[in-house]
DNA sequence: TGACACCAAAAGATAGTATCTATGGCTCGA
DNA sequence: TCGAGCCATAGATACTATCTTTTGGTGTCA
């Protein structure tokens, strides 16, 4: 104990339980980017970020070399940190997509999103239905059942978990790792899908056939099938975006 | 050499325009983890990295941050920098891509892309058909023009440099954000398919003939029309990666 | 006596602070 | 136009604080 521990009620100002410092100003100033507070061709400093955020320099540092390598800044001797166009960010970034959808671009980043749902669930079932495992083929059937038994209940919250369980499944087994890191997205635009009261109250009927035949169907291995019947589950999110 | 700041006459490497130390050592390290040289589970140190590439503390804890933002690793106090399991990598990052294609493991990430590819690409040409600009439109049929005057010439290193064009405008006209960012990595996949040889010497009539059927289609703002017929231009590539 | 469980202290590593030198590249004045 | 000067990052170094794994010691029970 002889190692001092001042009580240190100065403590205090550290937020108590920070998820560590750097995470905090990344944070802030990262989804201040995002959300176009600060535009591309604005400059910060390290200076001015020490001053603002009241931390050491190695933190400033630190935070600004993530927004370097997700392309949302560049620095360049004597002018400092510069916002980068948008064009080139890395729009794949997770964090940056979380950023986004938080703030008022929400809506820009919830049609991109679902566009690129639309584009690639049906081939990822299609490759589920040629190589997932026979557990996962079996929980995919499962899950179209509760989806059912959920819908037709009418509990939309229950219903929302074991449709993001679903897709997700349908992500991890289709054998495509570039496809199952999009399993978080796919889970955020559900979510947000049933939020904002995007779905009907009772999931419609044909909806819930068409997630029993991809069940069926990648469960049978039926490659072509499969991604129909996905094409037919995004149908409807298809109309609701104005598209077709 | 010290620790003495020698103006560093060993530094040799550095000859001329040295992309910054901690570049080299991000470069380094993750080309290490990408090709599993540095498997999941493996620990790294500060104090290590310090030595092993002879640069300061600042230098290593820049680039681990950036690997951290990657997810390619995770660090923890008294254990160091631990590398992470695959299935949490961001294997959108750009950076990652071109490390993993770089890497022995690249068949893994080509077929990745490609069956990316065969997702997005339709998808993106129905967006395009709706959203694509006066200008962009006149480009399409220009370019599908050219493509089957090189493609009847044999002229196969300019088939592909108007291919690249081609496909990118598609995805930048699409009006998703997202579907143009992966315009670099189309690019990667159609260069490597031209250069591993894949692409038949003389492409087939059927292909000039749907990339033909593609710029009209977006010129006519047939979204239909003009999905479907990318789907043709992909169904080429599914036979030869034996899907369908 | 030996084996096991539990607790406390040591140690090893990052997190964060503070400060310094080197260097590139704007800006402005002659 | 060209050069001096200044500003802000790049990078180095040396701390302190803190977390957490290891390890070793102690006590209890078979």
């Amino acid at each position: 104990m002889s190692t001092a521990t001042p009580p240190d009620a100065d403590d205090a100002h550290d937020g108590g339980a920070s998820p560590a410092m750097h995470e905090r100003v990344l944070e802030a100033v990262g989804s201040a980017i995002a959300a176009g507070s600060l535009p591309p061709g604005s400059r910060l400093t390290l200076e001015g970020l020490q001053q603002e955020y009241g931390i050491s320099r190695t933190v400033a540092r630190d935070s600004m070399k993530v927004l370097e390598s997700m392309n949302l800044v560049y620095s360049r001797r004597r002018v400092g940190i510069v916002v980068q166009e948008r064009r080139l960010w890395n729009l794949f970034d997770p964090k940056l997509v979380r950023w986004r959808l938080g703030s008022v671009r929400r809506d820009i980043q919830y049609s991109s999103l679902t566009e690129l749902r639309i584009a690639v669930e049906p081939i990822a079932a299609a490759g589920a239905a040629r190589r997932a495992s026979a557990a996962e083929r079996a929980r995919l059937v499962y899950l179209a059942a509760e989806l059912r038994r959920l819908g037709e209940a009418g509990e939309l919250e229950a219903f929302l978990a074991v449709d993001i369980e679903f897709h997700c499944l349908l992500l991890q087994s289709c054998g495509n790792e570039m496809f199952t890191a999009l399993e978080g997205m796919v889970a955020e635009v559900l979510t947000s899908r049933t939020q904002q009261g995007l779905m009907p109250f009772k999931p419609r009927n044909e909806a819930l056939q068409a997630h029993e035949d991809v069940a069926v169907a990648v469960a049978r291995g039926d490659a072509v099938a499969a991604e129909t019947a996905v094409h037919h589950i995004l149908d409807e999110v298809r109309n609701a975006m104005g598209l077709h």
